[in-house]
DNA sequence: AGACCACATTTGTGCTCATG
DNA sequence: CATGAGCACAAATGTGGTCT
């Protein structure tokens, strides 16, 4: 894990501000914008660190998780010292309450923390799924909420058809980022909440990344408001929208004359590379049959 | 039939790079 | 100089299976 410790990140900003540049924001996309450097020298003069945490491959005499990180510290490695070795779900309870309090006195952001199964056999016993292995799960500390006005919400329709409602809000500081904008999902996130525009909403960031609303201040509504009218026909070209019972999204079907569909659907396709795949020609074709695309240009 | 699982898709912000 | 692509991240939803 690649990391840009308080420290670096504010000596950065304070150069940046000596100079009259524009600051950066968070760590996070500091360190993540850095990767992308193309300079060396500049990469260096950020001050980065990286913490291991995991081993690949064998050593013999090393069959712990416990023991892996040791080894790998021996050999220079940077390895955060803050872990311990736990015998039971109690001992695990005490070290994540103490971390609750703690982890404001780091010297890098954290959002949590992570239990595994110390045993390398018993790892393998457990196995992966796909994404991520059996034999390891992550605690999240609660995420920072922040209240704010809903302004309005507008409605965005995908390449599939499926319509989103997204909020536009007062812009507001949340975990070092400005929240603007957040997915509302479907009619029934609306309903549930009874989200009203002008209310004023709390809202938190999923993972310290992706902001969402959670819930309705109700003593501040202003009189007079009725409950949010979900939309009945498309914003971007007016057809009737569908919804299949029991489905949370509405859906637009005008499939081959609905702008951001259509847009949509090339974008997805170009940045795959599977234009040639199964619907990718037959999509170009209709476009051309039905003079959406006049000149090969437009894609 | 319903529970459960894996996996794709969609959503927003800040960052850097490439393009025009 | 402005614009857009692509990336990191999480979680809900949707889809297509398998298991009980």
């Amino acid at each position: 894990e690649i990391i840009m410790p308080f420290s670096s990140f504010r000596e950065l900003n304070a150069a940046k501000e000596k100079n009259g540049e524009t600051l950066f924001a968070n760590p996070r996309n500091a360190a993540a914008g850095t990767l992308k450097l193309l300079s060396a020298d500049e990469v260096e003069r950020r001050a980065l660190d990286c913490y291991l945490y995991h081993f690949i491959g064998q050593v013999p005499g090393i069959d712990t998780h416990w023991k892996a990180l040791e080894m790998a510290s021996q050999w220079g490695f940077s390895v955060s010292d803050h872990r311990r070795l736990c015998q039971n779900t109690d001992q695990i309870m005490d070290f994540l309450d103490y971390w609750d309090q703690a982890r404001a006195d780091l010297p890098i952001a954290t959002d949590g923390v992570v239990i595994k199964v110390n045993s390398f056999s018993l790892q393998r016993t457990l196995g992966m799924t796909a994404k991520s292995p059996q034999w390891a799960t992550a605690y999240k500390i609660k995420a920072e909420q922040a209240v704010t006005r809903l302004l309005s919400v507008v409605f965005q329709v995908g390449r599939t058809g499926a319509v989103t409602p997204v909020a536009n809000l007062e812009p507001v500081l949340l975990s070092g980022t400005t929240v603007k904008r957040a997915s509302l999902h479907n009619a029934d996130q609306i309903a549930l909440h009874d989200i009203r525009p002008g209310d004023m909403v709390y809202i938190e960031k999923g993972g310290e990344i992706i902001p969402k609303v959670i819930g309705v201040d109700l003593p501040s509504r202003p009189q007079n408001t009725l409950p949010f009218q979900y939309i009945t026909h498309c914003p971007e070209c007016g057809t009737l929208l569908e919804r299949e019972p029991g489905e949370a999204k509405h859906f637009c079907p005008n499939r081959w004359e609905c702008p951001p569909q259509i847009k949509g659907r090339i974008e997805h396709f170009m940045s795959r590379k599977a234009m040639n795949i199964l619907g990718g020609e037959a999509l170009v074709e209709q476009l051309y049959s039905k003079n959406i695309i006049k000149d090969p240009a437009d894609l």
